[in-house]
DNA sequence: CAGTTTAATTCAACCGGTTTTACAACCGGT
DNA sequence: ACCGGTTGTAAAACCGGTTGAATTAAACTG
C-alpha cells in the first residue's frame, strides 16, 4: 500500500475541533473509516457505501470503480462500523434469549440448541436469566430491544406486556399475546407413561406434582388425570404430592427426596411413582434408596425430560424424553423465519416426546 | 401530558425530507427523542442533554431547568438510544463469553456464576461456544469487540490474536499475551485426591489421562507424577490410559467407559483410579459395575471436578471440588475491574479446591 | 453609563455510516 | 444549438446523541 494512502487520512479536514491534538505516536490504531476509503479513492463517501452495499444504485457505476472499491476495502480491512449502521435501524442478526436459570442440564440443552442453528445462520445472541424475576423479565425484554435485539426466545419465561419484538416461546406458559410457541405435547408424554407402567401391572400409581410456577405442571398434571380415567385408573388423595414452591437455591433432587418422604410417610401402597420431571425423580430414587425400597422391585419410578443425569443415577431412569436440543433448534429457525420473512406471527408447535425405558420401571410385584 | 408536546412534535422540520409520507395513521410508536424531548421543553437538544448525563457543564444551568428536564424525560418515557451513544464511544455495559460447549455441567456452572455477578452489575453479555474451532473463535472475538464488549471471558478457550480487549481466562491453558487467568490449583487438587487414596492404603493406583486438548490435562497429569514421587507411589505403564480426543458429539461418560475397559484389559491389578474428571470416572463406575468390580469395594474412584451428576452416580463421587461458580464471579469480578479501573492487566489468580469425600473410595482391600 | 463578569444556554462540529436527491457530462436526435 | 434522456458521481440530509466553544442576557463594577 503506497504512502498515498497516508497523505489522504492525514489530509481529512474538520472545520474546527482538528487542528492541535494530532494523535502523538502510539496511537492504537485506529480503524479505517468510511472517510478513509473514500479519500484513498478519491472517490465520495456516499458512492463508496453505495458499492458496499451492494445497493441498486451502484449498478449505476462503471465496473472499474466498483472494482476499485472492493479492493481498496478488503485491502485496507474496512469494516463498517456496527453501531454507525445500526443508527439508520439495519439488520443486527442478534437475538435475545431468557431463561429462568442457567446450570441445570434443562435449560443449558435447549440453549444448545438454540445455539447451534444461531450460530449456523451467523447470529448472536445475549442470554440472561430471570430466576422468576416479573420485572427483571420485563426490564430485560426491554434491554433486548434497545440493543438491537430482532427477536427474543422465551424458555419458561412467562412475559406480561406484549412486545415490539418477535417472539418464540419455549414451554406450556400461556400468553395474552401472539406468538409462536413450542410445547411439549405433555399430555401424550404422560399417556406413554402412565399407559407403560399399567402395561407392566402396576394400579396403584403415585404421583409428584410440579410446583405451581411451573409452566408445565399444570397441563402435565391436567394430562394425568385425564390419563389415568382413560385406564380406570383411580389416583388416591393420598398419593399425590406437590413440590415445593420454587426457591431459588433449592437443590431440585433434595425437593424430589423431601416429596419423596411426605409420600411414603401418607402412603405405603403404591407399587409405581411418575415423577414431575427427572429431578424430582431422581431425588425420589434416593429417598427409596434410603428408606430401604427398591427400585424397581418394589417401585418403579419413571421421570420426565430425559435430562443427562437421567441415563446416571442408578437404576437409570425410564422417562419421557424431551428432544431439548431439537426443540432448541425449531425455536431458533421459528424466530429467523419471523425475522426474515415477517411470517409465522402466531403458531402453535406441538412436539411429540417419546418415551424412554430404562431399569427404573419394572414389572409390578405381585399382591 | 398536555396537547403542547404533540404540536412541538409535529412541528419538527428537517430541511428536504420531510413533506410527503407523514407517517399514516397507526404508526408504531417511534419511541422520544432527545429532540422531541427538547423541543418539548423549549430548550436546545444540548441542554437537555447535558443535564440527563448530568455532566459538569450542567451545573451551570438553573435547578428549575434542570428539574424541568428530569421530569419531562421521566414523563415521556424518555430513553437515549443505545447505538447513537455508543457512537461516541462511549460505555456499552456488555462482555462477551466464550466457551467450547455449553450444555455439559462444567460450563454451564461457571457461567452461572459469571452472571450472578454480571447481572449483579448491571451488565448483559454474549456468548459463543466454538467448539474447538480455532477460526472461530478469532472470528467471535473480533465480533465482540466490534458490538462494543468492553471484555471477554475465556473459559478453557485457547486464544491466539493478543486482543485489543481487556480478557480473563478461566481453566489452564497458556496464552501469548498477558491476561488474567483464574486457574485452579491442579496440583493441589490431585494431592488431595492422591493422599486420599494412600492414606486409604492403595498403593496401585491407576489414571485416566485427559485427552491432549484439554487445557488442564497437562498439569494435572505432571502434578500425578509429582504427588506419586512426593508419596513414593510407582506409576506403571500399564496402569495409565489416556481418554481418547475430543470428538464433537461424542460422549464423555462414554470415553470413560472406553478407557475403563482398556484399563480393565491391560491391567488387573490396581485397587484405585484417579480419574481426569467426574465424567470419566463416571464412565469408568459404570464400566466397573459391568464388568463385575464392586466400587469402592474392590476399585475406588476419584474424579475431579465435583460437577453435579458426581452427587448422582451410584455409589456418589468422592471428587475434587472446582468451584466453578465461585471461579465464574471471580473471572466476571476480575474483568469488570480491568474494565472500569484499567487496572490489573495480567494476574494469575489460583484457586484452591478441596476434596470432597463420598462414597466411591473406601480402604484398599486386603492383598 | 460604558465595561467587564458571570450565569444560562445554544451553536455547530462530530461520531460513522445510509440514502435521497441533485448535478454535471455526454448522447443521439432534430 | 436545443432538447430530453441517460450515466457516473457527489452533495447534503439523516439516524440520535455528545461536547467544546461561542453567544446572549443579566448582573456587577468603577
Amino acid at each position: 500500500m503506497s504512502s498515498v494512502f497516508w497523505y489522504y487520512l492525514f489530509v481529512r479536514i474538520s472545520k474546527k475541533r482538528v487542528g492541535g491534538p494530532k494523535p502523538p505516536v502510539g496511537t492504537p490504531a485506529k480503524p479505517v473509516s468510511l472517510r478513509d476509503l473514500a479519500s484513498y479513492l478519491g472517490l465520495s463517501r456516499s458512492t463508496v457505501s453505495l458499492v458496499l452495499n451492494n445497493s441498486p444504485v451502484a449498478q449505476a457505476l462503471t465496473q472499474e470503480t466498483r472494482d476499485r472499491v472492493l479492493k481498496a476495502a478488503s485491502e485496507l480491512h474496512y469494516k463498517a462500523n456496527y453501531f454507525a449502521r445500526m443508527l439508520n435501524n439495519k439488520r443486527s442478526h442478534m437475538v435475545g434469549i431468557l431463561s429462568p436459570d442457567l446450570g441445570e442440564g434443562y435449560d443449558a440443552a435447549i440453549l444448545n440448541g438454540i445455539e447451534r442453528t444461531l450460530l449456523e445462520r451467523d447470529y448472536l445472541y445475549f442470554v440472561s436469566s430471570h430466576h422468576w424475576n416479573r420485572d427483571l423479565i420485563r426490564q430485560r425484554l426491554e434491554v433486548f430491544a434497545e440493543r438491537g435485539a430482532e427477536g427474543v426466545i422465551l424458555i419458561n419465561t412467562p412475559a406480561v406486556t406484549a412486545p415490539s419484538l418477535p417472539l418464540v416461546s419455549i414451554g406450556s406458559l400461556e400468553y395474552d399475546f401472539p406468538l409462536t410457541q413450542i410445547t411439549l405435547d405433555n399430555a401424550h408424554g404422560i399417556r406413554l407413561a402412565l399407559q407403560h407402567l399399567y402395561s407392566l401391572g402396576h394400579r396403584r400409581i403415585a404421583f409428584l406434582k410440579g410446583h405451581t410456577q411451573s409452566s408445565d405442571a399444570e397441563s402435565r398434571w391436567a394430562a394425568c388425570l385425564e390419563a389415568a380415567q382413560g385406564l380406570r385408573l383411580r389416583i388416591r388423595k393420598e398419593d399425590v404430592v406437590q413440590l415445593k414452591r420454587i426457591d431459588d437455591g433449592l437443590d431440585p433432587i433434595r425437593e424430589g427426596y423431601v416429596a419423596g418422604k411426605r409420600l411414603l410417610n401418607a402412603s405405603q401402597k403404591f407399587t409405581a411413582l411418575l415423577a414431575f420431571n427427572d429431578m424430582s425423580a431422581i431425588g425420589a430414587i434416593n429417598l427409596f434408596r434410603d428408606a430401604g425400597k427398591r427400585v424397581p422391585e418394589e417401585i418403579s419410578v419413571v421421570g420426565f425430560d430425559d435430562i443427562q443425569a437421567a441415563t446416571i443415577v442408578q437404576p437409570a431412569l425410564t422417562t419421557v424424553r424431551q428432544p431439548l436440543i431439537r426443540m432448541g433448534m425449531l425455536a431458533a429457525t421459528e424466530l429467523l423465519a419471523c425475522i426474515e420473512n415477517g411470517q409465522g406471527e402466531s403458531r402453535l408447535i406441538s412436539i411429540e416426546p417419546e418415551l424412554v425405558v430404562r431399569q427404573s420401571s419394572a414389572a409390578c410385584p405381585r399382591e
